[in-house]
DNA sequence: TTCATTTGCCTACAAGCTTTAGGCAAATTA
DNA sequence: TAATTTGCCTAAAGCTTGTAGGCAAATGAA
């Protein structure tokens, strides 16, 4: 009997590749297996269930995530920090979509502990260094700033804004510009 | 053999409150079946299969929002009609998250096209009456202020702001005076 | 080299979901 | 009451997840 030289390693990245495809949904330990030219039965050696398959999936994205946010920040600062910051993930987003889906998996506290999740955050904060908010209001920031990227991506791909002019590059552009000018004019009740 | 009297109709709105219970992902026609205590097989008479039944889950939800939307803008302007807008999607996803991960489903044309969402945009940009902007920045607003509604809710439901002080609440209005702010000083480039 | 152990992939099987085909009986209509 | 329609059924095939147990290839020791 061949061996493939399967890994959780492997089989993790082939999933996100076959991910990006074909849709995160459509990411089975079957369909994985038929990738491999190998039996089903032979991922559960390195996979604990399907369950655990995709949570590495959604690891795997935040970190590239993290690791390429983190590359786009630095160095910069201001408006300009915040649009390396909103195009990284828009970017990964339409590269990577079922790897970007993955990122928004719900995880169970372990997890999440685990993922790369606090360095998103961290690096969000990091850019409002440059906006000068209160404390309270960085946080209550840093979890718009996380909706608008979010939102909006989650819409663009969905298609919510595909039947209607203008093109969705210019009202990215338009809400970049409109963030930049919120935090430089956040009201304080 | 006994008629349970199935229609769509009742399919579908049992479908919202499974949906409701054990979440969207977890509405199945087999589960449909078990709890009108009926064959699987009995259900593709009034459905035609599992993707169907999703996407008039969608619909339904799509338009029981329209309906509430509607309401809660009738009447009011400005910061009143912003405020009341965001909260018919919030409370709406917290009463009723089945339902609401079911409005997010991705549409085709057509079934999109029926669908309640021209309704939606269209409220949106009702608001922005109150708020003057000319005519190319509507549409981008519209698009803003979907991207933050949305994606606001989507990281609120899956616990994305859930390990970190202050709570979700004081966000929420926090942001909606952000908005506010934002439009009434809608910056032109 | 040879033998023992570990490891990788296999077969077999159970159970759940989807979907189609065809049948009988209840409800509806004439 | 008879004819027709409609509703739910049984049967069956195909796909996915997951577990248990087995054989052979790789690895390492004597």
């Amino acid at each position: 009997m061949a061996r493939v030289g399967l890994t959780t390693d492997r089989l993790v990245r082939a999933g996100a590749e076959l991910a990006d495809e074909v849709g995160f949904e459509q990411v089975t330990v079957s369909a994985l297996a038929r990738r491999f030219d190998v039996k089903v039965a032979s991922l559960y050696s390195h996979v604990k269930n399907s369950q655990d398959l995709k949570t590495r999936l959604a690891l795997l994205a935040l970190e590239e995530l993290a690791v390429q946010a983190a590359d786009a920040v630095a160095g910069r600062s201001g408006k300009d920090a915040l649009a390396a910051l909103g195009n990284v993930y828009r970017d990964y987003a339409h590269e990577h979509p079922g790897r970007y889906a993955a990122a928004q998996l719900r995880l169970d506290p372990e997890a999440a502990a685990a993922s790369a999740g606090r360095r998103h955050s961290g690096m969000t904060r990091a850019i409002l260094r440059g906006y000068d908010l209160p404390e309270p209001d960085q946080t209550h920031a840093v979890r718009l700033l996380g909706s608008v990227f979010h939102g909006y991506i989650s819409l663009e791909m969905g298609g919510g804004f595909s039947h209607s002019a203008p093109d969705t590059q210019e009202t990215w552009d338009r809400t970049l510009d409109a963030l930049d000018a919120l935090l430089r004019n956040w009201p304080t009740p």
